[in-house]
DNA sequence: AAATAATTACTGACTGGACAGTCAGTAATT
DNA sequence: AATTACTGACTGTCCAGTCAGTAATTATTT
């Protein structure tokens, strides 16, 4: 058998050298995978062609499977965080318009994305990495629910809101987030009635924004 | 090397032959691993084990570590749900005790209990076993939701509540309990922060039910 | 500028271990 | 003696991780 001199391929294009572009793009498809498919069903062969490479060079950017898992969820994580952070800044508004900016804000910069699938993982894989977990916990939950917490103690500050415990109205403002993204991400596909989550999360922050102003029944 | 005639083992009971009792035991044994492991880091060798029969007796009783699952997880489901249900219909209370009575009583059947890690170990698995997840939406939690759905929705005939849309409503009592049970038992372990989960309950429940009775904004 | 050598990013066939599933054999029960 | 619940060594497969080899790039020589 002869070796067909390229005949009319597909767009084969040659290797390529690119030391500095490598790992961010084998992290952001590692990722994109392990979002889709979890840790333990997701391929490095896979992973590699994704990122249009062989699995060898996998190994020169990172140590292990489990360097890579870690090395991609950071790099997704840490601008996030970041950036939801800042939705707190924005201007002269009522803590029951800046709730709702972050809810709304916060959502509207995950869902979609591979970032959005990131909880879900997280939770799938607490079990098997609890060093990751570990460090999610402290580095980005602690940090987003801070900032959370700093809208509500300035509602309480101004009056705006009952003197609930912060510490617990800030879990109970991240429970209907948390449910949404790791719902639509664990059974969004099968479930035909599954509510518009943008408008869920508007009913959870009218409930919510209602039971923080009242009086205690 | 001689066979050394049993130097006072353990209590290395015989070889024993209980057809009836083995299929629940074994789910019993895979339920508690699954949720411990999750389903690609338990071995069925381990199940065997924790079960007292040796690896070839699952396949008799199963067809696969799939099969094996699935079972575990329908076989502990199915009762609780039903034990769920009859919490709704408690005595003439007002729909706020109704809803907290829910809450409580589900929250003391599944805490502490492998049952409680099951929707983490859903959520895990839900990429994965796309049917499970389906069977376990449309057989559990649209059952569980429409119990929870008919508190509200007496609350709201009664003028207890204000009118709000009962689908929504539902949900959003529901995402505390979702994430107190996702959260305990993915982060539980490694957070020395974790807020008391039956105070968080109550403070959940009086904002949530605050948020019900009172004015629109 | 062209040829040659030196360097190194990249590759994919291969290995070793782990584990789901099998089946010939064992022993409890009838 | 016949039946059958039970066993665990074995097989085939899958995949993380390796490494000898390839080719793209840079440096050196002519």
């Amino acid at each position: 058998m002869t070796v067909a001199a390229e005949p009319c391929e597909v767009m084969t294009k040659p290797r390529q050298r690119r030391k500095e572009a490598r790992p961010a793009e084998l992290a952001a498809a590692a990722l994109e995978l392990f979002v889709e498919k979890g840790f333990a069903a997701t391929r490095l062969d896979d992973v590699a062609a994704r990122a249009g490479v062989g699995k060898g060079t996998v190994y020169l950017y990172f140590e292990s499977k489990e360097a890579l898992f870690k090395a991609a969820i950071e790099a997704a994580m840490t601008p996030t965080v970041e950036a939801a952070e800042a939705l707190v800044e924005c201007g002269d508004l009522s803590a029951a318009e800046r709730l709702r900016e972050f809810v709304h804000g916060w959502w509207r910069m995950v869902a979609g994305t591979p970032i959005g699938g990131l909880p879900k993982l997280l939770v799938a894989e607490s079990g098997n990495f609890p060093e990751i977990a570990q460090w999610h916990y402290e580095t980005i939950i602690r940090r987003a629910m801070r900032a959370l917490g700093r809208i509500i103690e300035a509602g309480i500050a101004s009056g705006e809101f009952r003197p609930v415990p912060v510490e617990f109205a800030t879990r109970i403002v991240f429970s209907p987030m948390f449910s949404i993204i790791v719902w639509t991400r664990a059974f969004g596909d099968m479930m035909c009635d599954l509510p518009d989550p943008k408008r869920f999360l508007d009913e959870a922050l009218d409930v919510l924004i209602n039971g923080l102003h009242g009086e205690r029944k």
